[in-house]
DNA sequence: ATTGGCACTCCCGATTCCGGAGTGCTAACT
DNA sequence: AGTTAGCACTCCGGAATCGGGAGTGCCAAT
């Protein structure tokens, strides 16, 4: 049904998108002819119009005002109509400025990334920090904190640190600590987490541990320690959705603040991005968020082959697509370089 | 000036806080002698209410409105007409429930906290983590990430964990790392981190590193790992504002949460909180706060006699103080208790 | 197929109007 | 002297009204 829209229908939707998107106004006809190069009178406009909102492209406010496009007017534009081109030299610029400084570590860069998206596209920006479970343990190390509490810090590759708090039944040496530590590492290290856990349930089934009652307490609390932590997410910028129109009374954005807290609904969205490859594009309804008129652009950002987050950009529905688009593709290889590498000054993205 | 007021003076003046507070809306006469037990007329009221504006307690929006109390009206309620209470038995189940899990570490726990401090008062919560460089340091650890990269782990006291990437020129080898890694730790731990400084320097002149480049190295890099962070701020609930029907307009709703993502107004703020002893209290342009119309109900949280940061509610001018009061002082010293002892399940505080 | 013309619709901002709530003042009262 | 009833006055805020502007749909003419 996309494909029956003859040239003179798709160049008029394609005005109306855009000139709703920069406006945020219904488009008249008469509006439509003056940016449209052809020359037209809005009498003909008004019946492409019209067949548009038969088809479900554009609908009326009421009676008498020009039209607004659909959520599926907005994924016709997407699909088709838009070609999307690169980040500005100047958008290029404000990213060399905003790097993280040196000697970040992962999550302020995944923090700083999202500031970045948020203050270049206008809208708020989205970090999905990479999900414990899917990293390779590079270290583990227990740090006693007396009182019988034990920290247990696990380095995944890229940096990126968690840490728990463990309760132990009595007191544990230095010595032991070390021994413990060194002999848990040699076990798990390089490991994907995953792998981790099987790991050390295997090993505590072994014979070796039944003798070494140090050995068998390592195992159990390093179970404790790999328990799953909650997902990281940052968002930021939310404060730019006080300038979209649209939101523009309390009530609404009292809904969509109170969506921001609860950021486990975007968890869902977000984890759903991490399987597909390039940029993805929600729009409006297609994001389930609870309210609507809503949305998101992402990309997953990388280390190598292997997939680690999500970042992105949340906006209204009627979003310069055009230019987020290239500014969340932007950002996500520019997170994965400097994941990766750590090194910040980077010859142009190609 | 404060003795001077007469009981009568008082007593409407209070009713007109409380009534204000509870309403947010002007106060006329004809309520007041309502909700006075005392029976006076509302022209008398009146009469007092032309002496109590005249002395800078009250403020009229306009001729014909009722009254609303000034910031200075405020202040004086807290300091002499409000004797504050403890929480409630509700509250302190509402606590009990929203305590963090078993398990988690401090950054979990002042966030948690900031949590609660939002849920109970029905305000935006505020927890400023414990300044970097006023803690001990327990451990410190570096783990190799390849590519010429250390992470610098830091651990202080009360398990809050820092780190940092920190760039190399050449590899170092296992063997070295563990070997530096121990000799900083012999060197450092359990000095506070302003001493840490200092020792560091002091070690790097002395003689015995001048024939060890390994040991040089090391200084080097925990130099490089130790330069102060920034300071952390968990701010919760900021979407409460919008109940307050003073922030109901959108510009007005926007300076705030503008305000809210800078974070470092608030530190000034805070690092004076942090001197002081007990709970304190800003009342609107006390607070020094872009945005006026706020107030902020502080108190320091502490591990045995140190104080480690400051935590506390910001609500409208017009908050329920006395209901406020009691739940920040609780929670400061809930969260002291839980970052000393990691114990959970609580005997009653007293 | 396109277009000019025209009647019709609907929103939106400005204006007006009115009642309610509250004040300040004065004169009378205790 | 403090208190109170009475009264004129002020001001806000919501309801009602109005008119212009922008836009549509339809029809007849090209």
């Amino acid at each position: 049904m996309n494909g029956n829209l003859n040239d003179r229908s798709r160049q008029i939707l394609q005005v109306i998108i855009e000139d709703y998107i920069a406006t945020a106004e219904p488009v008249g006809s008469r509006t439509i002819t003056r940016r449209l190069g052809v020359n037209l009178s809005p009498a003909s406009v008004r019946n492409v119009m019209a067949d548009l909102e038969e088809m479900g492209f554009l609908s009326s406010p009421h009676t008498s005002a020009g039209r607004i496009p659909t959520d599926r007017a907005y994924r016709f534009y997407v699909n088709t109509l838009l070609q999307s081109g690169r980040v500005t030299s100047e958008q290029e610029e404000e990213f060399q400025q905003r790097l993280p400084p040196q000697g970040s570590d992962a999550s302020r860069i995944l923090r700083e990334a999202s500031r970045m998206l948020s203050s270049l596209s206008h809208y708020a920006g989205i970090v999905l920090a990479p999900r414990f479970t899917e990293n390779v343990l590079r270290h583990l190390e227990f740090v006693n904190l007396g009182n019988r509490r034990l920290l247990a810090i696990l380095v995944t590759e890229h940096g990126i640190v968690h840490n728990k708090l463990v309760e132990v039944q009595e007191e544990i040496s230095g010595e032991d600590l070390v021994r413990m530590t060194n002999y848990l590492n040699s076990l798990l290290q390089g490991l994907p987490m995953a792998e981790v856990r099987r790991r050390l349930i295997e090993q505590m089934q072994s014979d070796k541990v039944t003798y070494d009652a140090l050995l068998d307490r390592a195992l159990r609390l390093s179970k404790q320690a790999l328990t799953d932590t909650e997902a990281d997410i940052f968002i930021e910028g939310q404060a730019n959705f006080f300038n979209q129109p649209e939101f523009a009374d309390t009530a609404r954005m009292k809904e969509i603040f109170r969506a921001f807290e609860e950021k486990s609904q975007f968890l869902t969205l977000l984890d759903r991005c991490l399987a597909a490859d390039g940029v993805q594009i929600f729009i409006g309804a297609e994001t389930n968020l609870n309210p609507g008129g809503m949305s998101i652009i992402t990309s997953a950002y990388r280390s190598g082959s292997r997939k680690l987050g999500v970042l992105g950009v949340i906006g209204p529905t009627r979003m310069v697509y055009a230019s987020v688009i290239p500014i969340v593709d932007y950002t996500a290889r520019l997170v994965s370089r400097l994941l990766h590498s750590g090194e910040q000054r980077l010859p142009a993205l190609t």
